[in-house]
DNA sequence: GTGGTCTAGACCACT
DNA sequence: GTGGTCTAGACCACG
């Protein structure tokens, strides 16, 4: 597969754009357990960011479970066994929902909303998977 | 009311917090159209932080339309016609959920987890304002 | 208390060094909960190391909970409430004590000499605390 | 005997691995003074690393006197007169045994608790040996 | 002045 | 060629 990571308008800080986008390449399964990930330096180049930040986005994906760094050899995706199961994903996302909801809720918009919002997202990665 | 601000283990910007707390209160309901809200030194000595911080606080409230900040009088809550609607919302907080559903996507959690989550906090938030 | 931070010819890291020497502080009774930690800044310069190696230190020990780093305020020792409990020091520290069993064993050396060993930097660790 | 070396989740060097678990075979008896150790191609080959990497750690071994490496015959395991002996071993693990007690330490665990993992991991290897 | 982020370039250990 | 470590210097957000 070939990774397209594209750093956009966002004011996230860049590493958290690349995490962002390889959570979301293993959520829709173009990435999948095993897979080889680019090394720090050719997905730095591809993108035109300076390796340590790629590096940055690597070693937060590491922590998190999401994949297997192995010195001299390179970075594997990891989707077999998520260290994080669904009450780890409640504990550690709750607070991020709870925000969401709050704007939501002040905007006098319906939770109806926010979850075909969800369900939209869902249903467009779990489509490129196929 | 009385504003519970606590800034704590987060790691987000102070002004943020306050920001997202008193977002949190209108959606409650504890906060409604008109309420006043403290001035910058009154809340910044209440919660220890510099007056600059919740200066900061207040005027991205204002800036989205939260509240109203006049002149030598005083600040309130403009609850009533929210300048951002849904459409807003929806694509200003696109990224957001995309992330979130990606996060949860990839550790197998499905959809219906984060609707539940969802409601939780819709039920909460609306159960104070009663 | 005065931090003395002796990097030395050691073949860890040294941000391990850092991390470790810091540890031994707040075993010994030296670093006490809130306690404020130098900023990466006077700590690198102390000890003549960059400041990303001190920073890279401070995320660790961050990271396993014994500071808390507060943007822009500085870094404070956090003492208090351990996440970690025994039962996950156990699972973190398996490896590391099976390896220096076998070292030992492997010399025919009795386990008794690791338990004096052990006990010597206890009672060096906590003879500093009084 | 057959030697067991898994590769893993570790983020040790594979020689140091290699290295360790050789040495822990030696502890558990399961490697006996005489014995013959498989050729570095053919352990490369079995465990799927490189046999540079193999050979690191033989003479990591050969340095420390666990193994005898004779040209052109085969390495063999010298569990008999270990080259250090107990003052070299305190000598050269105390600082890994002062991290492990300023780690144990700083969370509150007794010492006893040490003491009963060095024990375990001793039961563990001994009992290998029978 | 504090930590956060990013860049650039270097050397090293490992495979 | 891969990741690990370290340095140096820069700008930014925050308080």
């Amino acid at each position: 597969m070939q990774l397209s990571i594209d750093l956009g308008s966002s004011d996230q800080p860049i590493y958290q754009q690349i995490r962002d986008e390889i959570v979301s390449g293993i959520a829709s399964g173009q990435l999948r357990d095993g897979d080889p990930l680019p090394s720090v330096r050719t997905l730095g180049a591809e993108i035109g960011v300076n390796l340590h930040t790629v590096n940055k986005a690597y070693k937060l994906l590491q922590r998190d479970g999401f994949i297997e760094i192995q010195r001299s050899r390179g970075t594997f995706v990891r989707a077999g066994d998520t260290a994080k199961n669904a009450a780890g994903f409640i504990e550690s996302s709750g607070r991020r929902i709870q925000a969401l909801v709050s704007d939501a809720l002040s905007l006098k918009i319906d939770r109806t909303v926010l979850h075909h919002m969800i369900d939209h997202y869902y249903d467009e990665l779990e489509g490129k998977g196929s």
